[in-house]
DNA sequence: CATGTAATACTACATGTGTAGTTGCTCGTC
DNA sequence: GACGAGCAACTACACATGTAGTATTACATG
């Protein structure tokens, strides 16, 4: 798997298999409604889909199709993000935060917990390095 | 505008344009070589469904039409971060943030530009409000 | 004024996606 | 053993995109 690019659609149903674990076709449909209301055959097709492309596998389990996701949620953030980053910054992550502070997309509000989240992230790396030196 | 959402080809179009402010369909296709060869009816063709979109425009001048990007790059790294964040994390930037860090792609070494940044928009903000208070 | 040339407009086709109908298989039941 | 119900497989269609060929138009020049 390089890097599975994933529509909005696809992402509903990944994130369904994800709380759930696994699915039938049916569970999903019961699921999706009444936000969204597909036909069975709709959602079977978006899930044969998927399965080409090895996101999500299925096994049989009384007559039934039961699927799972192939991909975990943090592989499916870090191949989209990194696919954003590529696109608009070149590939420079800390330039996508530039643009999250100064666009306004983090509230002024929340960037004192952006500072928090470094802060306790630089933590967590000076222990692991301190760790390794130790070794 | 809502939301544009862009394609790599139709951004690198777009960057094209961005850098140069304007160009025909020739530039672009010279601009293009020799990291990706495109007839121009290609790019031309692109050029007419991004116009249809309000993502670009064009004058006519010498007999050729002058193509120029209707958005700002900061407004297409908005929308399409935006699109970003709601799919996947709910529209809690901060959230992607997390994800930046915890998933590495911040190198370790980034990490304190990360923290700088956030600490000059706090700075930034400050200044803000004050001359606000002061009004 | 006829014509060649260059640019745009139009048409076309493959692929991926959203959406769903139709067909066909299999199992439980009468 | 025939039949119905349910489910998967297959087919289908519209739209966006990447890609480019063909048609048309209009200007400059002989």
């Amino acid at each position: 798997m390089t890097e599975p690019q994933l529509t909005e659609l696809q992402l509903v149903l990944l994130r369904l298999l994800w709380d759930r674990g696994a699915a039938t076709v049916a569970e999903l449909c019961d699921a999706l409604r009444p936000d969204r209301t597909l036909a069975p055959t709709t959602v079977a097709t978006l899930l044969s889909r998927l399965e080409k492309r090895g996101i999500v596998g299925h096994s049989t389990r009384a007559r039934q199709y039961v699927y799972r996701a192939e991909v975990s949620e943090a592989d499916a953030r870090r191949s989209m993000v990194n696919e954003l980053t590529e696109r608009l910054f070149a590939g420079d992550a800390t330039e996508l935060v530039s643009h999250l502070l100064t666009s306004g997309e983090i509230a002024a509000g929340d960037v004192a917990r952006v500072r928090a989240l470094v802060a306790k992230h630089e933590a967590k790396q000076d222990g692991k390095e301190k760790r390794h030196d130790r070794r």
